[in-house]
DNA sequence: CAGGCGGCTTGATCTGGCTCAAGGCCCGGC
DNA sequence: GCCGGGCCTTGAGCCAGATCAAGCCGCCTG
């Protein structure tokens, strides 16, 4: 099992397999929803999907507790989803970027059990749930499709808990920069360069650490000539070197 | 949020709730599948639903790169999933009990992503994804109920990754232990004594713990009197307690 | 019943990551 | 330009949990 895929879905498949479509309101095609669909079908979805939203840098998309209504899928921009207890832990589940889909953590009580925040300027398509559900059980590929993205996120979420179970800070922290690049290199960047959107803290939430294990292991990784390191201005000098620390080199 | 609902699937009901019906094949109203459907509906999940499968204790059910084709319902018995690396590395990533529901980590991929060994002598239903997909397209009581379930599988692990990401070895332990006397609870068993089917290591491996640690901390427990402990034979004597230490009493 | 093994406990020691503390850098507002 | 605040880095010391080591207990097998 490769950690690096499992940390946050994937398209499974890259941008050059999908058809292409000059989609009106949203994109989709852009999304993972309409892989196997027709044109017409990819119409009718796309018709449900009319609204949109932008969400400004650390507006909430949803917080927990409110009604569950709708998938978002994410046309622009970045966010973390968080989840909160009242004694004031705080726990980062996840990071999504444009194409990802937010949401999911409602489906089960009909209200959300965590936070979504915009980390940056952001724009998101509205996907009214019941319609989905309408449209899904009438195309069973857009059915299919709902599956794996569920799917998908539990696979995901089990490579987090092997993560936060069995590694070492240093190699969350590699295991995190491989998986960021790999969505990155999925989306048309530079697998080399990124710009991080989230702060130290927010990484150390994520990956269980504290604020400062995480800005040691950036240092560290930089004398090491793994990475270049400026700040949030991140440029990967050796992956096979972050791969082998997640992979191999452990007590 | 409540972190010991979170951390396993729960009906969301109790046994009363359930309409009574004499279930031929596999006592589908045993399981969370089919709230809400008719009697004549239940019939077509039921005669679906026909093979049985006994799994001894040690045995796996499935394996990582098993070729994904049904969902499994645990009939009786007790299983635990895992993922594992080529390096080793091995993270239990749930138990489930009898009522719950195993395989979801093959939808995405069509391989089943981790391994369920049985824990103990076990039966299972199964139940073919395929046939499952089909059957919800026409009942949409069965699609959502479907969804509904994967969401519970999404928000459990959030909850994991909130134990494993944010919480000390006692309070992991004593969330694990009321998580565990709660869903026997719901199943009609004492929420006070309760027999762990698993080691202290596969705790452990679930908890991002060391055998040593678990050990340490179950003793701890019972020179409080919160438990009493002997080998796998727990006894809760202070539930309030152990929600206390789960709740508050963090730095 | 003896022997052995897997699972569990307990003690002693070590250490990775946390805590506490100070200082620097970047950027936006006045 | 200067000031202030948020974010990041770095050092020093500490501690929770890991590691190492020894021994016990319950149970199975011969």
């Amino acid at each position: 099992m490769d950690i690096n895929i499992a940390l946050e879905p994937d398209f499974g498949h890259t941008r050059r397999d999908r058809p292409k479509l000059a989609c009106t309101s949203c994109n989709l095609r852009e999304l993972c929803l309409p892989v196997g669909m027709s044109n017409d079908q990819v119409a009718r979805l796309e018709g449900m999907v009319s609204s949109r939203r932008p969400i400004a840098r650390g507006e909430e998309l949803y917080l927990a507790g409110d009604r569950f209504e709708s998938l978002f899928a994410i046309r622009a921009g970045f966010f973390k989803t968080r989840v909160c207890t009242e004694d004031g832990r705080d726990q980062v589940t996840g990071f999504q970027m444009t194409g990802e889909l937010l949401g999911l953590d409602g489906i089960s009580t009909e209200r959300h059990t965590c936070d979504a925040v915009a980390l940056e300027d952001s724009q998101v398509c509205v996907i009214p749930f019941q319609q989905l559900e309408a449209l899904s059980r009438e195309f069973s590929d857009l059915q299919r499709q709902v599956h794996k993205i569920m799917g998908r996120e539990i696979v995901r979420d089990h490579g987090v808990m092997l993560l936060l179970g069995s590694m070492r800070a240093e190699e969350r922290l590699a295991a995190f920069l491989l998986n960021l690049t790999q969505r990155l290199q999925v989306r048309g960047f530079s697998p080399s360069s990124l710009v991080l959107r989230m702060t130290r803290e927010e990484i150390g939430s994520y990956l269980g650490l504290k604020i400062e294990t995480v800005s040691r292991a950036f240092s560290k990784f930089q004398d090491q000539g793994l990475l270049e390191v400026k700040l949030r201005q991140i440029c990967v000098l050796d992956p096979a070197g972050l791969q082998h620390l997640v992979n191999g080199s452990h007590g």
